[in-house]
DNA sequence: CTTGGACAGTCAACAAGGCTGACGTAAAAA
DNA sequence: TTTTTACGTCAGCCTTGTTGACTGTCCAAG
């Protein structure tokens, strides 16, 4: 998925080996980098308000978020998602239920597991959450387009481990339609 | 806000106004939002992992970065870039002028202000950690293509907040050829 | 059946790096 | 001269990352 054969024999500005490669340059690249982190650092803080008002941070966020997207997954599936360690997370997620924004239920078949799940609490948070960040990202995609929005997220998910790819979009995959 | 498929009279589930809005649905948008996520965290391991040998962080990369990028910036200017507390940013910069990484000397016009300016080994380290991320970004780019590579660049500009948007554009450009 | 290893989860203690607020100094601007 | 600006620093707080030890559960080999 995602190429684009790349194409275009240029004829212009630089030919390399037949085709155009300054979008290759180590500026370019680095562009590429600087954008993400400009662009991470905005979309973050719209959740960050939002969050701050309660008490929450990131990590909050972050767990509400992927308990909401995979109800019932277990701590150590959530660990292997968010890479952090167990008592960053399990700090956190003590909170979310003692606040009553997550509920943790003994596994059925494995006992030592725990089943996550949001509450309405929960959920109405981690929609609220969501629906801050659509908005930046509704605006922007729109204005680009779908095809670009196609480049856009094949870009990205390129960038994700070649180990985890296939973890990750499975995860992201729209699954209630 | 946050609704499904923001407007449409219905009918059928595709053409609006002669266009199709389906990559503007809340899965799609959310999608973009998880994949920012997802790419973001791989990205910034590359980098991780060279400075932990050091002992330095996320926050000494970013200083390293911006002086590198822009040699004799004043401390006012790197805080707006990064937007961290005179203190937070300090705490890193004093390490990093102590460990002879960068150097800070008074300004010429104003003597208030201090020029910041990676040393020999400060720009062989911003060199390095550029390195890292940048095979990560030539692989991917590589296999988008240029036109997707376009794209990319274009959606996350637009993510970045309007009033920000055009001095992060500035600083990002290429200076040295 | 028992026991030992592996796995899931919890908790304690610590470090990095954000934050706020207050204060001091030097230099520029009014 | 007075005020404002740029910078540095102290004290103290909070979130969120780390390692390491511990409990409880499952399962398989003896």
């Amino acid at each position: 998925m995602s190429h684009k054969p790349a194409s275009r024999p240029s004829r212009a500005a630089k030919p390399v080996g037949g085709e155009n490669l300054l979008f290759l340059t180590d500026a370019q690249l680095r562009q590429g980098v600087e954008l993400m982190f400009f662009a991470y650092r905005d979309m973050i803080a719209d959740a960050d308000r939002l969050l701050a008002d309660r008490g929450y941070g990131r990590a909050h966020h972050r767990c509400l978020h992927f308990v909401w997207r995979r109800p019932g997954l277990s701590v150590t599936e959530l660990l292997e998602i968010l890479r952090v360690t167990k008592q960053s997370l399990n700090r956190v997620l003590r909170q979310l239920v003692a606040d009553d924004m997550i509920r943790s239920t003994v596994g059925d078949v494995d006992r030592r597991r725990r089943a996550l799940v949001l509450t309405e609490e929960g959920e109405a948070l981690a929609r609220a959450l969501s629906s801050a960040q659509n908005e930046r990202m509704r605006r922007v995609f729109r204005e680009a387009g779908p095809e670009a929005v196609q480049a856009f997220k094949s870009v990205l998910a390129g960038m994700i481990d070649d180990d985890k790819r296939e973890a990750a979009l499975a995860l992201i995959e729209d699954r209630d339609a």
